[in-house]
DNA sequence: GACAGATCAACTGTCGACAGATTCTTTTTT
DNA sequence: AAAAAAGAATCTGTCGACAGTTGATCTGTC
């Protein structure tokens, strides 16, 4: 196993994989490979050099990575290969614009679609935030969190508009692991869900798209603040 | 970041071929035969196939296949193989409702930014297609209206926009193609898109977005109905 | 000591191959 | 004749290989 790796080799970043659908776990891997800082922004990832740490072929791993340039976390070079996206300023904002429209969007058209069975599942999410904002289990909020807009984008009913939010979600996802420090204060996030709730159960639009506003606007100036202060250091 | 044209240069005569353009020009073959119904909704495409009659390997046949499956016009399910994906009324509609969030909201920040040579180059595009549409060059003018759009989602600034435009733009382009016959009256499509241009001109964002979603409208009925009668067809 | 060119290892794009799965076809059973 | 079983053909997921590139390293020059 090890006789693969050439003496000058660098430790390998990876940790091998069983095969069948290895293209979803490859992504999974390198994901949070960014999201922990193993692969810093604008590095490369060889296709060679990651399949050979996960031990399996070129082939999967070259799918991976293209799945994950279609959710715009990769960029390609032609013949030069692939590599961690480098976000700047501008670009952090313009994934969080198009957050805001697309999620606006939605929770409106989800207001007038939403059944009482919808808000109780809303509401119990938002319950699991403050449990684990307690808790203090900063990591298992993120993907809670994650979980109650994509609930929110889902009601919409919208397929398409789910689709585009999971491709954000990628970008976020690593982008929020980066900056782990935006939670903080878990008790204090969950808390900002509990406008949304009110606003989605007196069935107010106009309130709704206002606190969510506000929402999405403070998330975004803590990911972009803290990301890119990540990115220099 | 991709290099880019110079915004105000002159567009290259020629494009340049990229080394790897096999995938893509495979990709365009496949939503070429999706256009003109040698594929139509629902069918296998087997990626074996595929390679087989373009006399390539299998390796770019199915990375054209996922490039398409990431822009939703291609359906995969695990060890069976992709599908041309068989839109419903709805699905048809969940794009047009997308685009036209996007659109809408591309172009008030396109108002924001826009310089005259910008508009001018808006007012230029309006203009080939009122030629087009007098020459009766239905296909030309498809490929023109298009950019249009684009340019006005391009002008709006956000980059992710733009390239969920794009993705959009494959679906539409393969579901516009199949129904041609919307082309019936060139020289009234051309016509739709002058009020855009006077709001545009007048910077009135509330006008722009009246008229925008008028002329989103018109199409989406246009290509739904049409797109319906030619799958039942 | 900086720099243009030569050298070389590593990588990408593409290919053909194989095992196991899936679909299509034919045969057998009720 | 419809349903079930068996068999043949085709396809997918994955692999390793090769040629041509690219980026890095080393070399010799001004």
């Amino acid at each position: 196993m090890f006789e693969k790796f050439p003496e000058h080799s660098a430790a390998p970043t990876f940790q091998a994989l069983e095969p069948d659908d290895l293209v979803t776990r490859i992504a999974d891997q390198v994901v949070r490979a960014i999201g922990d800082g193993r692969l810093r922004p604008g590095e490369k990832v060889a296709e060679a050099k990651l399949a050979r740490e996960l031990g399996t072929s070129r082939a999967p791993a070259r799918e991976a990575l293209r799945l994950l340039e279609s959710q715009g976390l990769i960029v390609s070079h032609p013949r030069r290969g692939f590599f961690v996206h480098a976000y700047d300023s501008k670009e952090m904002h313009d994934i969080y614009d198009l957050r805001e429209v697309l999620e606006i969007h939605a929770a409106r058209q989800a207001l007038t679609r939403m059944t009482e069975a919808d808000l109780a599942r809303l509401e119990a999410q938002v319950e699991t935030l403050h449990r684990l904002g307690r808790a203090g289990a900063a990591q298992e909020q993120v993907a809670e969190d994650y979980a109650f807009h994509r609930m929110l984008c889902e009601l919409g009913g919208n397929g398409q508009i789910l689709r585009i939010f999971d491709q954000l979600a990628t970008q976020l996802r690593a982008g929020i692991a980066i900056v782990g420090r935006l939670y903080d204060d878990p008790a204090k996030i969950a808390a900002t869900h509990d406008p949304l709730i009110e606003a989605i159960r007196a069935r107010d639009g106009d309130r709704l798209e206002a606190e969510l506003r506000e929402h999405l606007e403070d998330a975004r100036e803590h990911v972009v603040a803290l990301y890119l202060a990540a990115s220099v250091a």
